[in-house]
DNA sequence: GCTGTATAATTGACTCCGCAAGCAAATGTA
DNA sequence: TACATTTGCTTGCGGAGTCAATTATACAGC
């Protein structure tokens, strides 16, 4: 599944949970130390790959007026289009995966299980308009 | 967990994983290619494992008497008290991971479900000997 | 206003692992 | 026999991520 989305779209699953994640977040920004948290990366992590969505223009960097030790992480438009198109597979490949394997019912019991493993709280599947 | 591993006893998740492979198999050896698959990592990633497996003395290696291009991986003497030691804690640690969330009749549930994963089929949950 | 500590981000050195390529042995085919 | 293909394994290179150290800023307490 990160296979494909390499191949297809040459996002990692990282760089695309980043996406998403800028995606939803007000304005579409957010910190970096707060993009490590959710993306369960240590901040080193998250400077190496915001530098390749940057350089592939995804990502914007903007500086934050009430605290000059933060930088924001932006989606560009660029950014916004790329997730759309990956979207579109990805969650396709995602629902096809669950759906071959286990009934609506199961899936309902499996939902409510892993939910509660950490992390899980925030993680909301709302796609991102690609349907 | 992986991160207790480490620190504890030195072995990455699949550096455990192989020595419990090679515990549980016949003669306690194993064809790379078959660790391999079953570690889910490619031929090469297996070669560099066992190369810092053997380098610790955890695992020696032995030739295969009618193909002559196979390499078996033995588990050595050292590498079953090595897994004796890490299968204590980590056992207890996904014991509790688990135990902490769930109740019983959840993790039977679970089990259920998520036993019908690929792969999860050989994956069965024997420990070594460690309690 | 200093001084010390905490926080945000980056960098260099490292690990783990995959991919592509290569070698050697086994197997298939003519 | 001779050649092609497959299989088991290793090696060079590169990506992704961690850790430890460093820089710059923010925020105490005195």
């Amino acid at each position: 599944m990160n296979a494909r989305l390499v191949a297809d779209h040459g996002l990692t699953i990282n760089a695309y949970e980043a996406l998403l994640l800028l995606y939803r977040a007000e304005d579409q920004r957010m910190r970096r130390v707060d993009l490590a948290e959710k993306l369960i990366l240590t901040a080193s992590g998250v400077t190496r790959l915001l530098d390749g969505l940057e350089q592939a223009g995804l990502v914007d960097r903007a500086a934050c007026a009430s605290d000059r030790r933060v930088t924001y992480a932006v989606l560009t438009e660029t950014g916004r289009a790329k997730l759309r198109e990956a979207s579109r597979s990805h969650v396709a490949d995602i629902r096809e995966f669950f759906e071959t394997r286990f009934s609506a019912e199961e899936l309902d019991q499996l939902a409510g299980l892993l939910g509660r493993l950490p992390g899980a709280a925030e993680a909301v599947d709302e796609d991102c308009g690609a349907g």
